[in-house]
DNA sequence: CTCCAGCAGTTGGTCTCCTT
DNA sequence: AAGGAGACCAACTGCTGGAG
């Protein structure tokens, strides 16, 4: 009986257009043992590649894969976005909710959890060239080129076939019935009778019996040995799509926080004794600064909630500001943000101090308006 | 006035670790 | 082993303010 959650594969492992170019570069039999970091950067999981593929035991893959090749790019790409579609049934109902039946559609971020799995998935359909209009929470498709594809039909009902094999499907009813009652034709945005008509069933469409999937090789497979490859791996470059920053709004809570430590400390050093936003001398300002007699105290305001990452930003920074060239400015340096003080941060700050880094660390409760004891 | 460096926060890509 | 969540990282945007 075909159960179509049985279609998985992991959703925030991202990439997954990849095996397009893997089969563009590699003979396809070649495919999976060329997953990672062999072509021009390339890492794809392989897990995921031979699940899309629908890979056999020995990571041979189905023919339609060589003959998609054969066929031409176009074919190629279209083959590939329906592996990636029926390869996991989230995939497969989204689509199905976000076809709009004349071979478009539209996919909200909700419809894949919110999360990653819609960002990955986007990008597949962009990577693709089926993207008409990619925002940050949804992405417009059109398959009509897909559909006009007379090269793809056959290949297609094969990839089907395969697909809903291992979802369970015993070859009855009939592909086309079995397609239709689980409603791929609504994930291709058409109708039941143009998705009938599309599929071009030859004799080769139900796969023979060496041709089924194979599930049972996890204790097969070769574990190699580990191997050094020297050499360097070229990663993403060019441009990508961003959307809008909110930095006005983010500046506000910097400042948020800089009026809760400057009120503190003015009534603690007073208002003479207290500044923000003074220049270092070398093009950078200070946050906050204290006069404590003849010496100085330089702080440092960070906003991430991570103990851990406001002290990395802002301990390069103090440094510069109070050594750079040489000078010793400030006696002390202070990071402040909101976060909460760790065990392994009390202990990194020690630390430095023991090693000659006058570094110490102020939490800031905005809502309180009250600033901690230094740690 | 324009230019540009510095900054804070956001983002997608990558990687790791925990769970199933 | 595979899936999922999220930490980490570097590249990015928009704002600000000083220099010329």
């Amino acid at each position: 009986m075909t159960d179509l959650t049985r279609l998985s594969v992991s959703l925030t492992k991202h990439g997954a257009h990849k095996v397009r170019s893997l089969l563009e570069k590699f003979p396809v039999d070649d495919v999976l043992k060329n997953t990672w970091d062999k072509h021009s950067g390339i890492r794809i999981d392989r897990a995921q590649a031979r699940k899309i593929l629908s890979a056999f035991a020995g990571d041979k893959l189905p023919g339609i894969w060589a003959e998609a090749k054969r066929r031409g790019s176009d074919t190629l790409r279209h083959l590939v976005f329906l592996g990636i579609a029926f390869s996991h049934h989230t995939l497969i109902d989204a689509l199905v909710n976000g076809g709009t039946a004349d071979g478009k559609g539209t996919i909200l971020r909700a419809a894949l959890g919110g999360g990653k799995a819609f960002t990955n998935f986007k990008n597949d359909l962009e990577e693709l060239g089926l993207a008409t209009a990619a925002q940050v929470n949804s992405v417009a498709y059109d398959l009509r080129g897909l559909l006009a594809n007379p090269q793809l039909g056959d290949l297609a009902a094969q990839l089907f076939s395969i697909k809903l094999s291992e979802a369970g499907w015993n070859g009855s009813p009939s592909l086309i019935d079995e397609c239709v009652r689980f409603n791929f034709h609504k994930v291709l945005s058409c109708s039941e009778a143009d998705f009938r008509r599309w599929l071009t069933i030859s004799g080769k469409v139900v796969p023979q019996d060496d041709e089924l999937p194979d599930t049972k090789d996890a204790n097969e497979e070769a574990i190699s040995p580990f191997r050094f490859h020297a050499g360097h791996t070229d990663r993403k470059t060019g441009t990508i799509a961003r959307r809008s920053t909110r930095a006005a709004s983010a500046r506000l809570l910097h400042n948020e926080i800089q009026s809760v430590l400057y009120a503190v400390l003015v009534a603690a050093h007073g208002k003479a004794n207290v500044g923000t936003e003074l220049s270092t001398g070398s093009s950078t300002t200070i946050d906050l600064v204290v006069k404590v007699g003849v010496t100085y105290e330089f702080y440092e305001i960070k906003t991430s909630p991570s103990i851990k990452k406001c002290l990395r930003q802002a301990l390069s920074q103090l440094i510069e500001y109070t050594y750079w060239p040489s000078a010793a400015r400030a006696t002390k340096m202070v990071v402040a943000s909101e976060a909460s003080i760790t065990r392994d941060g009390e202990l990194y700050l020690k630390h430095l101090r023991s090693i000659g880094i006058p570094v110490y660390y102020r939490q800031v409760d905005r809502s309180k308006k009250t600033v901690s004891k230094e740690y």
